[in-house]
This record gives C-alpha cells, structure tokens and sequence, in this order.
RNA sequence: GGCGCUAUGGUCAAGCGGCUAAGACGUCGCCCUCUCAAGGCGAAAUCAAGGGUUCGAUUCCCUUUAGCGCUACCA
C-alpha cells in the first residue's frame, strides 16, 4: 500500500543510458526508485538506454551495474537478471519499436519526414531570425507520392516524426510536482525514430515503460519537459500513463550542475576516495528527502522503512561535501577493526606504506597503526596522511613555534628522565607509557603540558597529533629514543 | 526568445494561515584535554522583492527578479 496507488503493485525503474561515469544524480534517482520498490514490496527494474550508438559503452554499463551492486542496491528484473518483459537492452528492442512506428504510421499518428540537416537548419535560423520559437513546422507532414518517390530516388533516408495535435492541454500528474499543464502548440512534431531506424529516447522510453508495467516513472527533473511529448504518445498508443515523479537536480557549489569543476562527480570517484557505501546512500536520501523527524543517520533498512515519495522536496539540492564526510566519518567510525583495515589497505599500498603481503608481527603493528586513524578520517583515502608520522623518521618541524618549545629550560630534564626510563618498561603499552609520564610529571614537579609537549614535538616536529600514548608503543623504545635525540640535536639542546 | 520547474540561515532542511520560524552540516565561543580530533554545552545566522486575499501571511494568489531545465536524428 502506498500514497499513491491502489494497492497495485509498484513497478519502478531506473534506465540509465551508459555514456560515461556514473553520476552521483543518478545514484540519487536510483536510490528513491530502490527504496520506493523496497518499501513498497514492489519492484524495480533496470532497463539500459543504449540508443545513443555514439556515446553507449559496455564499460560504462559494467561501471553502472557495478556501482549500483557496491550501493547495495538490487533489482528484480533487468540486465543480467532477466525477468519476463526484456530484453532490457533497448538495442535489442528495436524489432518491438518497429512494430508501433508501423502502426502509429499507418494510423497518421506519424509520418515520414525527408528533411536534410541543412533544410532544417535552415529552417530554424529563419525562425530565429524572425524572432520566433525554433521548431519543426511539419514540412513533410501531408507529402505527395511523387514528392516521397523523388526523395527516395534522391536516396533520402527519412526519420519519422510524430504528428503532435493542435490546441491540446496536457496534463502530467507529478508526485512531487503536482499538476502540470503544457499546451502541445508549444511542441514541434518531434522524432520518434531516427533515419538510422533506432528510436529516440522520448519514444523508446514510452514503449519500454508500458510494455514492462512500470507504475511509478521517478528521475530526475530535467525529463519533466519531454513528459508531455511522452505522454502524447502514451495516448497515441493507447498506453495507461504511469504515475509520474520529478526530482530535483543536485547543484555544485556554485549552484550550477554538478560538473567536473566541482570535484568528484561519479559515484567511483567516491569509491575510490574510500567512501562507504552507507555514507553515500544516507548523505544522497538527504538530498531531496527529508525524515518526519530529527534523525540525521539512517541505515539503508532504516531509509527502506521511512521513505516516502510525499516528502520529497521540490528545490534543487547544492552538493555539500562537508556534510557527506561528516556522515561519512560516522561511518567510518562505526566498521570494525578488520573492515576498517580493508578499507585502508588500497591507500596504504598506494602511499607506499605497505605493499599488501605482509603477515605476521609487521602486519600486526601495521593493523595497530591503521587502527589509530579510525576516529580521525572522514573517508579512507585520509588514513595514510593521518598515519604518515609512523613511517617516516625524517621529519621537519612544523613552524618555528614548534621548535622553540624544545628550548625550554626544562626540557633537558624531562627528555633525560625519559631516556632513561623508557628501556626499562616492562611491556610497553599505552597504559605503561601513561604510567611513565605521571611518574615522570611527579618527579619533575611540571604540569602535564610541559611534559608532553616537548616529547610531542621532539617525536613527531608537530604540535598536534595522535595520543602520545598511543604512538609510544607503537613507534617502540629504539626509534622513539632515535627520534627525540635527533630532533634535539637539530634544535640545538643539550642533553 | 518560448514553455516549464524552483525560491526559508553559507549548505541540507522542518513548516503545510496564528510558532520566541525545528533540527543537522559548517562557522565561532566555552568545557573536557599534552595537542588535534571526537564528545558535551552555547552563540551568530533564514522566510528573494513588490502587490493582493485575510482579523492575521513564511504558508494562498498575482507580478517582478534570480537559478535551473526543456525547446536535438542526446538521454
């Protein structure tokens, strides 16, 4: 059951064409057909528009299929799964379009128009020219025998171009737009089928929609201009209208459309970047959709049970990064240890930092170390720079600042104190080395600051960083005894 | 140009005729703390403009403005 539609059962689509990287709009647009089909107990189907011969790629559909899978968003009917209403190639579907081009042309709801690219072109500049709308104003709508007999002796091959009605007010009843009208002496005959015989996207999609029972038509709110064409042919075709749902688009920064100027676009971009799944899907069902509530976070079986077409919003969404790495970072927060370590290891390697072979105690300190990244990264390809200190004992200090807190005339003292002490832990854990430097802060009667500090820069050149604790053990008694007395040594303190 | 959609803080947004106009991200401040992060507390910040309708408009209508989309033998 759902707000709209009696009881039938929901059947909705996501028809991407594979022309390029898969876009993070169009993730959008399949998580609401997704989570409307899996609220509803319905299904979804996964149709590719490969009618554009110049830009479809078999790399593109794998890309989109895959992302899709590394969502976590299934379907029931489709591509690789089959289902009863396919093919769901439309390159495979043109003997299917032909037949209702031949009855829309036997029926005069079409016709063949013969124009060349430079008669066209020709006749939209004259419109312009005249100050008026570029469209088709049906040139070959009524031609003669002998003009179509001539053109095919010319060796024309014709397109076939619907014949839109005059003076006719359509309505696309819109889910999360309302009702709206257009009037069809705003629209041209348009193309159906291309002179290469492959239809249009404005026709193809009609056909495949009716033909796979699709009850709800969710995308994005471009389409919403092309539906009244869409719907002249439902009509034409004797097709019931599918219910309709235009959402917004999402905007960069700047407010214009996401494009490469903005950074990552495609939904492998974040993947690469060591994005997780649930952060996108949660940061994108934000993005248009709002709970009846406060939360913030949800699950994708959360979103499942919450979703609802009647609160989508109707504005554009600008793209906010930062709101994505701070629902990302809560993500992040919450995988285990292991998965943790996974997500990390493709940037590990790539950093240079491991090379993925490693077994045994190296492995062990390297899980240690990727381990102290996990409360601090925002997606996993920020873990390597996060933990760069452990593998690097070169190291400048940060600012003059740094260096000078060296200079204290306390600091002898403490490193001494440390120095020495250190060897001697037994067992040297974060727990042992928080003992060490109480007793060292009692011993030498300073206040935590003025102990940890000075060992902090010493270790690492910088002011900030991880539990001091924490890197201790980690680094070990060797190289942080190493490390401290080179970076004296390049302030010039004596020991 | 025509047609269409949209308009609440910097951003995502709740609101569906009467509210001190939620909440979140971000920003800033305080607390915690060796530092950073996290966490806790708090602050600043919004109804695009102008007309109506109404006892009363953020909310309904109109106009303007702005943004976006469509107007392809792209989808």
């Amino acid at each position: 059951m759902c707000c709209c539609c009696n009881n039938e059962e929901v059947r909705v689509r996501f028809a991407p064409s594979p022309t390029g990287p898969f876009h993070i709009g169009g993730a959008r647009s399949a998580l609401f057909n997704w989570l409307l089909a899996r609220k509803t107990g319905g299904k979804l189907i996964l149709r590719i528009e490969d009618t554009d011969r110049e830009r479809s790629t078999p790399e593109s559909e794998e890309n989109i299929k895959a992302a899709l899978k590394w969502l976590g968003m299934d379907w029931d009917e489709g591509v690789d799964v089959g289902g009863p209403n396919g093919p769901y190639h439309q390159m495979e579907r043109l003997d299917i379009y032909k037949k209702y081009t031949d009855q829309l042309l036997a029926e005069g709801k079409a016709y063949y128009c013969y124009c060349t690219d430079e008669e066209l072109e020709e006749e939209r500049q004259s419109l312009i020219k005249a100050g008026k709308m570029p469209r088709y104003m049906g040139k070959c709508r009524n031609l003669t025998e002998e003009q179509i007999a001539q053109f095919k002796a010319e060796g024309r091959k014709p397109t076939v171009r619907f014949r839109v009605p005059a003076d006719k007010q359509i309505l696309v009843r819109d889910m999360v737009r309302g009702d709206v009208v257009f009037d069809s002496n705003n629209i041209g005959d348009f193309v159906i089928v291309k002179s290469d015989g492959i239809p249009t996207y404005n026709y193809a999609v009609v056909i495949d929609d009716a033909l796979m029972h699709i009850t709800h038509v969710i995308r994005a709110e471009e389409h919403l201009s092309n539906t009244p064409r869409q719907c002249l042919i439902y009509d034409a075709l004797g097709f019931k209208q599918p219910t309709f749902g235009h959402i917004s688009l999402i905007l960069g920064k700047d407010h214009t459309k996401m494009s490469k100027r903005h950074g990552a676009t495609s939904v492998d971009q974040y993947r690469q970047l060591g994005y997780l799944p649930a952060g996108i899907n949660n940061f994108l069902a934000l993005l248009g959709w709002a709970p009846n509530s406060e939360q913030e976070i949800f699950s994708m079986e959360e979103l499942v049970q919450e979703f609802s077409m009647d609160r989508v919003a109707k504005n554009p969404a600008v793209f906010d990064i930062d709101k994505l790495n701070w629902i990302n970072q809560h993500y992040m927060r919450q995988l285990d240890a292991e998965a943790f370590f996974e997500a990390a290891k493709p940037h590990m390697i790539a950093a240079g930092y491991m090379t993925g072979a490693e077994e045994g105690e190296k492995l062990a300190w390297l899980k240690r170390v990727v381990a102290t990244a996990q409360e601090h990264v925002s997606y996993a390809a920020q873990i390597p720079a996060c933990v760069e200190m452990y593998f690097n004992d070169e190291f400048d200090f940060e600012n003059e600042e740094a260096e000078a807190v060296l200079k204290a005339e306390t600091v002898p003292t403490v490193i001494n104190m440390l120095l020495e002490e250190l060897p001697k832990v037994e067992n040297l854990d974060n727990a042992a080395v928080k003992a060490l430097f109480k007793q060292i802060q009692k011993g030498t009667k300073l206040k935590g600051k003025d102990v940890f500090m000075p060992i902090r820069v010493a270790l690492t050149g910088n002011q900030h960083g991880p539990e001091l604790a924490a890197m201790v053990p980690l680094l070990g008694v060797e190289r942080t005894a190493k490390r401290i007395k080179a970076s004296l040594a390049k302030a010039g303190v004596e020991l």
